[in-house]
DNA sequence: AAAGAAATTTAGACAAGACTAAAATAATTT
DNA sequence: AAATTATTTTAGTCTTGTCTAAATTTCTTT
C-alpha cells in the first residue's frame, strides 16, 4: 500500500507543496533556495520524481504535483504540523524551537502514532503558528486572510497565521504576546518603508515591513 | 562539539555495544547478523569507524568500543530506551511496539527534547523492558541477575528485564501479566527442553526454554 | 530583433553505504 | 598434519543524492 520514500523526496515534495501554494510557479531555482541544494540537484531529483509520477515537469517550465504526489505532500505536512502542536502541548517545547525539531520528525512518525497524537491533541486544526492542520484524508481547511503589511491604518484584525521559517522573528512576536488568535489594532504605517506599529494589550509596538510579509491576519467580523 | 554522525554509523556503535555486552567477543558475523547486512558491509563499515577511532580492529579478530565510541552508544541507548518508556507513558504505546518506533526516534532526538523527556518522566532508571537507562554522564547501573532458564524449580523470583527483540514474546508475557518487578515463583522444569512452569497470580504458566533465556530475573533478597 | 543576462539542464564526478563473487585466513575434522 | 569448512576480507559494482562546470534555453534589455 504505502510505499516506502526516501527523507529526500519528502522534503522536495512538501517544498514543492509549499512554492506552488505561496507562488503558485514552481521554478528550479525557487526549489534550490529553498531546499539548500544546487540547481542542478533539484533538476536531477524532478526527474526522478517524474518518473514515479509524483509531480508532471516540461522542461525550462517548472514543475506540478500530480494528485498522488499532493497526497503525500499533505501527510508530510500533516505530520510536521502535529509534531509541532504536539511539542509545544505535551513538552512546553517554544514555539520558535518546535519547526526545526518536526522538520526531522515528520520522517519517521508511524501512522499509529500519528493516530495518538491527533488523539491526545483533540483532533486540532491548526499548529502553533496557525498554519491548518491537514485531516488524513488529505482534506485542509482554507481561511480567508491577508498579509498584516497590506491592511490599512485604524483597522482591528486577528492574527491568524505566522511563518514559522524565521526563529528570530517569532520570539519577538512571543515577547510581545502576538499569537494566532491575538487581536490588535493597526495604528499607522510609517512613511518610507518604515514599520507597521500595532497596538496590542494597551501598548505600541512596531513591526518591520518585510515581518509584516509573513503575519497573516483576518477582519473579525463584527 | 558534537560531531554529526549518519543514522548508520549510530546503529553500528549499538550493535557492538549490545554483542560486546552479551557475547564478550563482537565478530563480523554478529554484527552482519543483527544489523541485517552482509559480512562484507560490515568490514567495510568497520574500517571507517576504525579510522574515525570509535572502534578498534585486529584483522580476523573482531572488534572492540574506544572510549569515544562507547560514549556514544550509550547516548543513542540512552536516548533509545528514554523513548521506549515515553511512548509508553504518554500517549500509551503497547510494550511489544515500542522498540520498533524507537529504532527511528532515538537518531532524531535533540539533546534539547532529550531533556525535556527525561524530566517529564522523573529521571527514570529502566525502561519498560527493564533495561537500564544509561544516564547523561554515561554511567549505567548494573544489575547482578539470571536468566529465567538458569533457576532451579521452587524459587520465588523477581523479573528484572525482558528482552525487547521478539515483539509476540512480550505481548504472550504482557498477556499473562509477567513484566519487570513481577514477581513470581518456578514450579518446574518440564524434561527434554520442554518449558519452565511459573506460576503468578495464583495461576500456572508455562514458558518456553528460549523464551526465558531472554527473561532475566533476580531472587529477591529476604 | 539581436545581445547579454538569468535560469535550466546536461555531463561527469564523488561520497556513503549497501551488494556479490572471489581470495585470504582461521578453525575444525579426520 | 593435511584437508575441509567457516569466517573474514578484498575487489569491484550499484544506488541515492549531492556537487561543479559547461551547454542550452528563456528572459530582458536595448
Amino acid at each position: 500500500m504505502e510505499k516506502m520514500l526516501s527523507q529526500s523526496i519528502e522534503d522536495y515534495l512538501k517544498a514543492i507543496y509549499d512554492v506552488e501554494s505561496s507562488e503558485g510557479k514552481v521554478s528550479t531555482s525557487a526549489l534550490s533556495e529553498k531546499l539548500g541544494v544546487s540547481p542542478a540537484s533539484v533538476t536531477s531529483m524532478v526527474k526522478k520524481l517524474s518518473e514515479r509520477k509524483l509531480i508532471t515537469h516540461k522542461r525550462y517550465q517548472g514543475v506540478k504535483l500530480t494528485p498522488a504526489g499532493r497526497k503525500i505532500a499533505l501527510e508530510i505536512i500533516r505530520h510536521h504540523r502535529l509534531v509541532e502542536l504536539y511539542l509545544k502541548e505535551a513538552l512546553g517545547v517554544p514555539w520558535d524551537q518546535v519547526h526545526e525539531e518536526a522538520e526531522k520528525w515528520e520522517h519517521v512518525l508511524s501512522e499509529d502514532l500519528e493516530d495518538r497524537i491527533d488523539e491526545f491533541l483533540g483532533y486540532p486544526v491548526t499548529d502553533p503558528h496557525g498554519s491548518p492542520i491537514p485531516r488524513r484524508d488529505g482534506t485542509m481547511i482554507v481561511r480567508q486572510c491577508n498579509a498584516l503589511v497590506d491592511v490599512e491604518p485604524d483597522t482591528l484584525v486577528k492574527v491568524v497565521e505566522v511563518s514559522d521559517h524565521d526563529p528570530e522573528l517569532l520570539r519577538y512576536l512571543g515577547g510581545i504576546g502576538l499569537y494566532p488568535e491575538t487581536e490588535m489594532t493597526v495604528v499607522s504605517k510609517q512613511p518610507f518603508q518604515g514599520p507597521i506599529i500595532v497596538e496590542l494589550t494597551g501598548k505600541e509596538y512596531p513591526i518591520g515591513r518585510n515581518a509584516a510579509k509573513y503575519i497573516m491576519v483576518e477582519e473579525p467580523k463584527n
